[in-house]
DNA sequence: CGCGCAACCTGTCTGC
DNA sequence: TGCAGACAGGTTGCGC
């Protein structure tokens, strides 16, 4: 469930609450989440480093440590990164994760907890254990992710760049937003409301769309991932942000998980359908299906 | 290279 | 109540 904005989210809330401070130990409790490298090994390579920032690249958290290195981290579907410190620890009824020393609730699904030098503690919380984090030297970081997308926020996602990347591509629109490769963080729950809003059926070929289409989905896709950050993300079901608390994004979908309920537009039903795999949430009135563009105009 | 789909996991909900 | 099956926000690898 994470995308941008979930990472954003927690990215901006937890910085200034971590930047300076000293990790004292990392825990890694499932092996799954460092694999390949042993849990051991993970937690003596940052044992005593000084946090210098937190950031988000794509979906990824990106935790910069001295010495040059950064601790890369990705919540997958159902991953969490949560500080804590001592009573707040745990209390259901606020909303909040616990922790009592028993596997309770969501402490049940701890993957790795780093305890800071006064005290406070960094949890990875992850149901489903898709999480997972790695090491990695600053240098190597462009090679890393050199297969990632372009930032929805930077100056270069243009509604010609967006063009450039549709440009002969046959594959659904909405299989199109989710390729990382191309724009980096958008995800199911963003793609439709983007999608939505630039009045695009998910099943159009991304190569059929013409300029003023370009231009409506950058603005859309743009629109809508700013709208989670400042919603604070969407919680479905686990995301919390970094203090634990869910976001209000949710409150604000158009068409994602609203099946037969009536489109804000024009009043007909939302209709679910499954497009490479995953849910797509559409007004099939509002969101018209373009044709595949000939390759060459009849003259 | 582009595209579609299975796989990776666990928890929750639905229907019989 | 029990149980099988479907489904869930992401990414990767494989086959065509």
């Amino acid at each position: 469930m994470p995308e941008l904005p979930e990472v954003e989210t927690v990215a901006r809330q937890l910085e200034p609450e971590l930047e300076g401070h000293r990790i004292e130990e990392l825990e890694v409790l499932d092996a799954r989440w460092s694999r390949p490298v042993p849990p051991a090994a993970l937690g003596d390579a940052v044992r005593g480093a000084t946090i210098e920032g937190l950031g988000r690249r794509g979906k990824y958290l990106m935790l910069a440590l001295d010495g040059d290195r950064t601790l890369v981290m990705h919540l997958r579907m159902t991953g969490n990164l949560v500080l804590v410190e001592g009573d707040d620890i745990l209390d259901p009824a606020a909303g909040r994760l616990l922790y009592q020393g028993e596997r309770t609730t969501e402490a049940r699904h701890l993957r790795a907890r780093c305890v800071l030098d006064d005290g406070r503690e960094l949890w990875f919380t992850d149901p489903r254990r898709f999480g997972e984090a790695f090491l990695i030297d600053n240098a190597d970081l462009p090679a890393r992710f050199a297969k990632l997308g372009v930032e929805p926020f930077s100056p270069e996602f243009t509604p010609e760049a967006l063009g450039g990347m549709a440009a002969g591509r046959t594959a659904p629109l909405k299989s199109f937003l989710l390729d990382q490769s191309r724009i980096a963080g958008v995800g199911n729950i963003y793609a439709d409301e983007a999608l939505y809003r630039a009045r695009l059926h998910p099943l159009s070929p991304a190569g059929s769309m013409k300029p003023e289409h370009r231009l409506a989905l950058r603005d859309a896709v743009v629109d809508v991932l700013q709208m989670g950050i400042d919603a604070g993300g969407s919680s479905i079901d686990d995301y919390r942000d970094g203090r634990g608390e869910k976001g209000t994004m949710q409150e604000k979908f158009l068409v994602h998980t609203r099946e037969g309920q009536p489109c804000p537009s024009c009043e007909g039903e939302i209709v679910r359908i499954v497009v490479g795999g995953r849910s797509t949430y559409f007004c099939p009135s509002c969101q018209v299906k373009l044709r595949r563009r000939p390759r060459r105009r009849a003259k």
